[in-house]
DNA sequence: TCCCAGGGGCATC
DNA sequence: GATGCCCATGGG
């Protein structure tokens, strides 16, 4: 059988591969796979599982649709996008890199990187609340424990590609039961309570995305437990690609800041400033940040 | 052995 | 509102 085959043109400010090295990153993640310039992901395309394959070819994306069919290829495009942030202008970052002179360098070593999210509002809450406080690797297990237990799965060339468990489904397991992953009792105990109200309907995606304000969204979070300032400013940026997004105290922009420009991690005040520079880009700043961080050298 | 990791809640003052 | 403690596991 013939697989269905669609192109989306990119931006001139994107690279592909950029994409591909970040979603690999040696860290294991089981939403995803890459290989040899491709990445294959199984999406929940209107309820159905679809198994796409993303490539570039002649400066477009190609995109095949491996497993399961889809009447227009509408809702993958946009999935797309979204996944990638790709339809974001980033030269307005990149003329705020190059005025600091430390900074600078990113641009040059990241060269047209775009955010890589996480669309799914669930997953990423889950993957905030386990990440907390625990080094990313362990991490990755818990999190893949729970994918191949509860995840939907569809098999391809003997390779089984997951969808992120449903809140639906989570919702109805005992603490204990989500303990048996390694999950912390209070872990356990946030990640039930965010799966009920997400099926009950009391907390969606849009319902924050349609917030006024930045800090309406940061605090209606912050009121679930569980949800610090942490967590709720990583979800907003790889969720919901808001802009101005820095969860201050993060270890690993610590690390970054101290490497790149020598800021003590204890110096809160030119922490800020630094980021007070990046005003609309704070959550580019952060990601770039980040990438920094796993630097091959 | 110790400290820390892509934190957050809670008690205490 | 600041501070200290607990959670729990694994890596360096």
């Amino acid at each position: 059988m013939k697989h269905q085959v669609f192109t989306i043109p990119i931006p001139k400010l994107f690279s592909f591969a950029e994409c591909l090295w970040f979603l690999d990153r040696n860290l294991d993640d089981c939403m995803h796979e890459v290989k040899d310039g491709y990445v294959r992901k199984l999406l929940d395309i209107k309820g159905k599982p679809v198994l796409i394959r993303i490539s570039e070819i002649q400066k477009v994306l190609q995109v095949e649709v491996l497993y399961g069919t889809v009447a227009n290829t509408e809702a993958i495009i946009s999935y797309i996008k979204e996944w990638f942030d790709l339809e974001r202008d980033i030269r307005p970052f990149y003329a705020l890199l190059k005025k600091d002179k430390d900074l600078s360098v990113l641009a040059e070593h990241y060269k047209r990187l775009h955010m890589v999210g996480i669309p799914n509002f669930f997953e990423a809450l889950c993957w905030s609340i386990i990440g907390q406080q625990i080094n990313l690797q362990f991490a990755y297990r818990v999190k893949r424990r729970l994918v191949e237990q509860y995840g939907q799965c569809v098999t391809y060339e003997n390779k089984k590609y997951y969808l992120f468990p449903e809140p639906e489904i989570i919702s109805t397991l005992r603490v204990d039961e989500l303990r048996s992953f390694q999950l912390t009792q209070k872990k356990a105990e946030y990640i039930l309570t965010i799966a009920k109200r997400l099926t009950e309907g009391a907390l969606s995606k849009q319902q924050i995305h349609n917030l006024p304000t930045e800090d309406e969204m940061i605090a209606s979070l912050v009121n679930i437990r569980g949800i610090g300032p942490w967590t709720a400013n990583y979800t907003l940026m790889k969720s919901l690609r808001i802009m101005n997004c820095v969860p201050y105290g993060d270890a690993g922009i610590h690390h970054a800041v101290q490497k790149l420009k020598g800021i003590d991690k204890n110096n809160q005040a030119a922490i800020k400033a630094l980021f007070d520079a990046f005003e609309g880009w704070k959550t580019y700043l952060v990601y770039y940040l980040w990438r920094s961080l796993r630097e091959p050298e």
